[in-house]
DNA sequence: ACATGCATGATACGTATGTACCAACAGAGT
DNA sequence: ACTCTGTTGGTACATACGTATCATGCATGT
C-alpha cells in the first residue's frame, strides 16, 4: 500500500497548526480552511487526517495536555527536594516563559468551548489539570512528612488553593492585569508562608 | 417625536437575552438571530438598538459588570466587620447560589473573546474584576490596623493571592470538579489562615 | 508490469451569519 | 389635518464555514 507519509506525523503538524491559531488568534479563528493554511496543506487533507472538525479539537486539546504534561516533568526533573517539586508543579504552569505562555493562552482558548460542550467536557476528565491535583496532595503530604511543612496544616486544602491560585494568576496575566514575574512573586509568596524555614541546625 | 418604546428598556431587554444565552450555551451560540428570538423581537430591532454584534456583546458585558457590582455591594452590606467584608467580596464570587453561577459563566463565556480581541480587553481595563483588587487591599489593610491580621502580613500579595484563587476556584466548579460548597469551604480555609482568631478577652 | 488501495487535490453544496436595504406605521409638533 | 421623525418589520446579499463528492496520482505487493 501506499505510505509516502507518515500518519502520525501529519496529524500532529495539523494538530499543532490548530493549537498555534488557538493560541494567537483563539479557537473561533480556526476554522478548517484556516488550519490547512496554517499547516501548509489542503483542505481536502485536514479532512483526510480528521474526519470532522470536533475530532481535530479533539486531538489537538489531547496533545496540548502531552505537551503540558512533558513540560512539568521536565521542571519536575530538575527538582531536588520536595518543596522544589510543588514549586516546579505550580511555578511551570504560570505564564511565564514563552512556551508556558502558549500553553496557558490554548488552554484558555479552549476554556470555553469546554464548558459549553458537555462532550468535550467529559473527555477532558483524564486530562493533566485534573489529575495534578492528586499528584500535588502527594508531593505536599511527602514534604509534611519529611518536615518541610507543620503538621497540622491541611494539605489537601492548601493544594486546592494553590492549584486554583496558579490558575487564577494565570489568567490575570493573560488579562494584562499582572506580568508573569508579578505572578511568580505571588506564588512564591503563598508558598513561603506554607513551607516551614529550613531548620538551621 | 415618537417615543413609543423606551430605549433604555429596549436595550437592556435585548442585552439580557445575550447574556441568558451566553450562560446557557455559550457565545458561540449568541448570533443576532438567536438574541432576538430570545429577547423575543425581531432581527431588526436589535440591529436597530445595537447597530453592530461588537456593540451588542460590548454593552452586554458592561452590563454584566453592573450586575457583578450590584451583588457585590449587597453582599459587602450585610457584612458586619472587617472579616466579613472581605469574605464577602471573596465569597460573592463563587459559584455557590444561581445568581453567582450565572455570572461567572457568563463571564467564562466572554473570557476567550476577551483574550483574543484586544479592544475588548481594553475596555474591559475599569471594569469590576480589575478595580476589584486595590479595593480588596483597602479591605485587608483596615483590618489589618484593627488588629484581625498579623501585621507582618503583607496584604498586597495576599490579595493578589485570595482574588486569583477564588477566580480559579470557579474555574474548578464551573469545570465540574468541586462543588461550590467545596469551594467555598477551601476559600473559608485560606481566609482562616489569615485573619488570626478573635481575642477572647 | 500491473492492478489495488491509500493519499491528495479541486470543487460543489447547503447552511448560518452579520449587515444592508426598502417599506410601512405611529405619534408629536405645527 | 398633515407632515416629519423615530420605530419596527420583512427580506436580500455577500461571505464563511463544515462537510461531501468526484477525480487523479503514486507507491507497493505480487
Amino acid at each position: 500500500m501506499a505510505e509516502k507519509a507518515d500518519h502520525e506525523e501529519r496529524r500532529r503538524q495539523i494538530a499543532e497548526a490548530l493549537l498555534r491559531i488557538a493560541d494567537t488568534e483563539g479557537l473561533q479563528s480556526a476554522s478548517m480552511r484556516a488550519v490547512a493554511t496554517e499547516a501548509g496543506v489542503s483542505l481536502r487533507l485536514v479532512q483526510y487526517y480528521f474526519t470532522t472538525k470536533q475530532g481535530l479539537l479533539l486531538d489537538a486539546l489531547a496533545r496540548l495536555g502531552t505537551q503540558l504534561q512533558a513540560r512539568m516533568q521536565r521542571w519536575i526533573g530538575e527538582a531536588r527536594d520536595p518543596r522544589e517539586v510543588v514549586t516546579a508543579i505550580l511555578s511551570c504552569i504560570l505564564p511565564t516563559d514563552a512556551e508556558s505562555r502558549r500553553i496557558t493562552r490554548t488552554y484558555a482558548a479552549y476554556y470555553a468551548l469546554v464548558l459549553s460542550d458537555p462532550e468535550v467536557l467529559e473527555r477532558q476528565a483524564a486530562q493533566p489539570p485534573v489529575v495534578l491535583e492528586g499528584f500535588l496532595v502527594k508531593q505536599l503530604r511527602a514534604a509534611q512528612q519529611a518536615g518541610g511543612i507543620a503538621p497540622e496544616r491541611d494539605v489537601e486544602m492548601a493544594a486546592a488553593g494553590l492549584l486554583a491560585m496558579v490558575n487564577g494568576l494565570g489568567s490575570s496575566v493573560l488579562g494584562g492585569q499582572r506580568t508573569g514575574e508579578q505572578a511568580q512573586a505571588v506564588l512564591d509568596h503563598h508558598l513561603d508562608g506554607l513551607f516551614l524555614p529550613p531548620r538551621g541546625r
